[in-house]
DNA sequence: CATCAGTATGTCTTTTTAAACACACTGAAA
DNA sequence: TTTCAGTGTGTTTAAAAAGACATACTGATG
């Protein structure tokens, strides 16, 4: 007999460090939309955030990991812009491998849950 | 060679349904709390949470739930209560099983992070 | 040396969310 | 049939988060 509801887990994951949530998915798809446009301006254009918002978020995670995710350019041509250094490239595909990693074991060791 | 700074992977579990998340660890102490004190009233009050929101969200558990996690006892000697189900213990039970598994394998599959 | 687009930062406003207040309803027991 | 503590529900206030504005700074390039 088929249950009448169907229930699911899901599973958020993040990166903490001593002062507290380092590394989400939201930072993680600010670094792409960056390396994307070349800008944090023109990226959280992308993502309908406000650029003051995109700023903070970069600047603390270029504080709090070991470098920087994001080399911000002053002044010149196009008025400067950013883009991702070495470690900026790394974190994105680190978050995501564990992000799959732990999603796809949550989900082969959680069928049919009942409530 | 020790890294200077230490990062870890934190997780947070719930249970979605069909409009949207059912129950995470937030209803689960407010279900432990009931079971514990007897009432919402004073649930609420243990948990520092206002009585408006705690009887909102026991409304919506047993109304996505298949059959309800908690049974609301109304007037009487002491103006009455509330106590956990069946379902409701079993709910409590299941999750916290579920989630101790995937936090478990989060901690196992990610040591020595590196941003 | 003026231009230009992006960075950097403060302030103010709006929206959203949560908390606080108020009060009617319930029913077993004294 | 009055009491009592908890349930049930609307309204109002306050706090917090998000968004909008404004404006100075930067430096390669023409």
């Amino acid at each position: 007999m088929a249950d009448s509801k169907k229930y699911n887990v899901e599973v958020r994951v993040w990166i903490e460090e001593t002062e507290g949530a380092f590394l989400g998915i939201g930072k993680i798809w600010l670094l792409e939309n960056i390396r994307k446009t070349g800008s944090i301006t023109n990226a959280a254009k992308e993502m309908k955030m406000a650029y003051r918002q995109a700023w903070q978020l970069v600047e603390e995670m270029n504080q709090r990991a070991e470098s920087p995710l994001v080399e911000k350019l002053l002044g010149g041509k196009g008025g400067g812009g950013a883009k991702l250094t070495e470690a900026g490239e790394r974190a994105i595909q680190v978050f995501y491998e564990v992000e799959k990693r732990i999603k796809d074991f949550a989900q082969r060791e959680t069928q049919n849950l009942k409530f």
